[in-house]
DNA sequence: CGGGATCCGAGCAGATACTG
DNA sequence: CAGTATCTGCTCGGATCCCG
């Protein structure tokens, strides 16, 4: 076969090599809803847990670790009364979201032929 | 707060509107994995498993589907015996992939700078 | 305010067996 | 060859309670 870079990845994933985690890290849905929020000026916890509608503080709070792990998010405490911490992209962070924004440009762009074609397969599938 | 690209489109999911659907599709880690590998020539069904490595032949096979009914992946049915089936990207497909490729691209050089973040965290994490 | 800890149910994934 | 069907985990995510 002809090897891509995605397949090239994942078959260094199953020798164990991290590409891929990389990889899992963007397949995450919330995640890129968070980094997509984050970027701009930082953002307090719960002003992202508002935004982004449908997110548990649990989820929230989980990945934005996993994030913060892998060295796409900083995350800043200030010794207020009560405590306030503000996350932000870092500077790899912020590589990151311009490729996200291009995927989210597309699914604005397409998303209609993408229900068009739900909705001609579903036609078809009724008729069986 | 400044509205994003993504952020719009989970706005509106959240007011039943597709742009999500979109989304949820593209952070599918298996999805992707198959759209890049149907870049190229139309392949067979045990060709792709055989080629993306963990995958199991029902995942395979609900993903496809997915794909298929987004219109992102045609399949082609040759009657043959035993039967042959190609699946194949669309031109729509296709426009997608462009963008899978950059993300793919990214992980390839960036993974060093993940991998060593993700070091440092796990140590700074050991000290408590 | 910014979380951690716990419990719980639904859904997704794996393994196996069977079929046109 | 290209799937479908079934069963069985088992993880993920939501809800709730709590704390510094």
């Amino acid at each position: 076969m002809e090897t891509t870079t995605l397949q090239r990845a994942y078959d260094v994933y199953e020798d164990r090599c991290p590409t891929r985690l990389v990889l899992d890290r963007i397949a995450d849905k919330w995640a890129l809803l968070i980094l997509d929020r984050l970027d701009g000026e930082p953002v307090r916890f719960n002003h992202i847990r508002r935004d982004i509608k449908g997110i548990s503080q649990k989820v929230l709070s989980q990945t934005l670790k996993k994030l913060e792990r892998d060295g796409l998010v900083s995350r800043t405490v200030f010794a207020t009364v009560p405590v306030t911490v503000e996350y932000a992209l870092t500077p790899l962070g912020r590589t990151l979201t311009e490729t996200v924004a291009t995927l989210a440009h597309w699914a604005e762009r397409n998303m209609d032929a993408v229900l068009t074609a739900q909705r001609t397969y579903d036609a078809a599938a009724e008729l069986r």
